[in-house]
DNA sequence: CGAGATATAAACTGTCCAGTTCAGTTTTTT
DNA sequence: AAAAAACTGAACTGGACAGTTTATATCTCG
């Protein structure tokens, strides 16, 4: 009677506990979640909760990460099969912002940077598995891209740090801030667009 | 008989509450912070500090408005006096950038975000008097340009926003987190030109 | 000087919360 | 079925910390 069993199984509650933590952290912050709320969702005893995790902050480090790294996983996937620089751009920055933009995401960014100082492995953890992994896909598609003569960049690395930035413009500060409801996907795509315009105007080969 | 509203100089301690709440909040962030910390750094009793702030987060938006209003006051004179188009842009940058990732701009930028949820005028205080102020001198300098025909954009807000992001390209997250040391001047200059010409190739009058 | 405003030290209140403990129950394994 | 492992619930500990109170002191200005 042996159901498939989950990977790196440490106890039957162990997605229980994250799944419960997730909903809370994301919803309360870090210093707002308090343990009792976690357990309470996760519909686990404390005594559970601390036999998996040590503390709470390494609790919180696990959830955050298995969300960036689901998210940069997905992404991934999406770059390679496009025919255009302009269409393969456009995809990417499509799936970044989104990720940015949402409720998740904004979450995740603003609890890792609230707590970044007291933990500075946290900081760590999530720019490795977020945003170093898009900064390294775009590298490698703009290396790529320019050995085929499609595009002509002077340094490829900057330049994979600037286009992330750019589909920030404007909207990802106020959302971080609660400043304003969530963009339409017009808004979104002028951002887009104008990113992708301003970053081909420069590094498209033109000869 | 109204209650002494929060924010009015009413005794000779002031200065010192708000410098000691300055050097507290930003060496350990808002929840690291205690208000006994804070006093004892003022050289003041808490009761004195009660007696000009009714709470702690009145206390920390006072010092975080201040904070960037001295800013984004510096930033306004020097964008005026500056002769080409490159040169004010590269001006502004050059400001802007330094308070970005300087140790002060980092923290301000990492407790605004961090609290933003549990106290949303926080991020309204901060955005009005930081992001929004660089915002309209930058769309202002922009429409000037246009309208005198050195610059041609379409859309001024969409670009007013992505030069400040242009500006934090790579660096400002890894600082926000921890990930590295402050950038040298050389570092700072190769993110700056790389704005400045990306931005140009694109709005750049050409004709 | 002297009155009112301002400041002080220190003890105190009340609350919140991370993490522990343990006696007892349920589930899994053998 | 019996042993082992996982889980529970609830109470408890210890510490942190925002904000209050009080009795006392010092400054400021008419």
């Amino acid at each position: 009677m042996n159901a498939p069993q989950a990977v790196g199984k440490q106890g039957r509650k162990w997605d229980q506990v994250l799944e419960g933590a997730r909903t809370v952290f994301m919803r309360d912050g870090f210093e707002g979640a308090s343990v009792d709320d976690i357990v309470r969702a996760a519909g686990v005893s404390k005594a559970t909760l601390y036999s998996y995790f040590p503390d709470k902050r390494l609790l919180f480090l696990e959830v955050a990460k298995v969300e960036c790294q689901a998210q940069s996983d997905a992404a991934v996937a999406q770059v390679e099969g496009s025919d255009s620089i302009r269409g393969a751009l456009t995809t990417a920055a499509k799936r970044m912002t989104r990720f940015f933009m949402s409720d998740v995401g904004l979450q995740v960014h603003r609890i890792i940077v609230g707590e970044s100082q007291r933990f500075p492995e946290i900081g760590r953890e999530f720019y490795e598995s977020g945003p170093a992994r898009v900064h390294e896909i775009l590298r490698m598609f703009l290396k790529k891209s320019v050995e085929a003569g499609h595009l002509d960049i002077d340094d490829i690395d900057l330049a994979a740090d600037q286009f992330p930035e750019l589909c920030k413009a404007g909207l990802h500060l106020k959302l971080l801030l609660g400043l304003r409801e969530p963009p339409t996907d017009e808004e979104i795509d002028r951002v887009i667009d104008g990113a992708v315009d301003l970053f081909l105007c420069k590094y498209e080969r033109r000869r």
